[in-house]
DNA sequence: AAACCAATGCAATGGAAGTGCAATTATTAC
DNA sequence: GTAATAATTGCACTTCCATTGCATTGGTTT
């Protein structure tokens, strides 16, 4: 089992007590969230601090970015050895349009899309919406 | 062939000389749009009404939303017969990265996606990205 | 023509993303 | 250990898009 430590300076990513805090705010998070939840969880942290936490956290690949149709970015941890940068790995998220929580389904891979002749595919964005585990029950 | 003030009425959608002139150019851009787009076109409209005509227009069908993952909504007309209420119908879209158009793929339906139990899945937004053909040629 | 309702235009607001710069903190070099 | 250096954080501000309130215009109906 990898500390926070390692997972950051396994990536580069200067070791600081923000960073420590907001990587372990997004692995107790069960689903994707957005600049505002962390703002709201870290009231005494500046705005811009965790924006660009983030960006970091995203840069190298140790977090993702969601858009699920909501018009607001939301961000989750990746899994242990998925490469985001790499556009092959990619898990579909589910977004529930009851609680209007978005989870990444990791095991459930994006199928393969074909696209007409001429046009090629570098990247895929899937969000299915519907009511989530728990809304349903 | 339907006539633009025939579509409007068949909807209960009054006709104006702004929804005719905003509906024939959403028919001859083969592309999605922005709101800005439309602003572009029509500088002597306001902006408020380009956005009450869009917004009327998709309430009754006419036009479908597409959020493909610029962070600004696009806007198409719907296929002939398409009802995009109804969660069946789904097309996906492309994005291009170099040129930065989404158009529709309106004969690529979109597969059968298949969720955890528990989850009840009502509509799947699907944007692939990458190089359309006029950019690849 | 009067009354009514929908459509339009103007002004303003709100929310999220992003940037410049100063202040602070950590790291490296001496 | 201290000085120099580089990265991180906080504050203020800007920009852009989406959205709303309200007054005005314009078309319909009686």
């Amino acid at each position: 089992m990898e500390t926070i430590e390692q997972v950051l300076e396994s990536r580069n990513i200067r070791v600081t007590a923000m960073r420590m805090l907001i990587y372990k705010f997004l692995a107790e998070k069960e689903v994707a969230v957005t600049l505002s939840d962390i703002e709201n969880a870290f009231v005494k942290a500046d705005r811009t601090t965790l924006y660009r936490t983030i960006k970091t956290f995203e840069e190298k690949a140790i977090v993702h970015q969601i858009d699920d149709g909501t018009g607001i970015t939301k961000y989750a941890l990746c899994e242990q050895g998925c490469n985001c940068d790499i556009k092959t790995d990619l898990h579909l998220h589910f977004h529930c349009n009851n609680c209007n929580e978005t989870i990444c389904l990791t095991d459930h891979k994006i199928p393969q899309i074909k696209v007409p002749d001429g046009f090629v595919s570098e990247n895929v964005n899937l969000v299915v919406k519907g009511i989530c585990d728990k809304c349903s029950g």
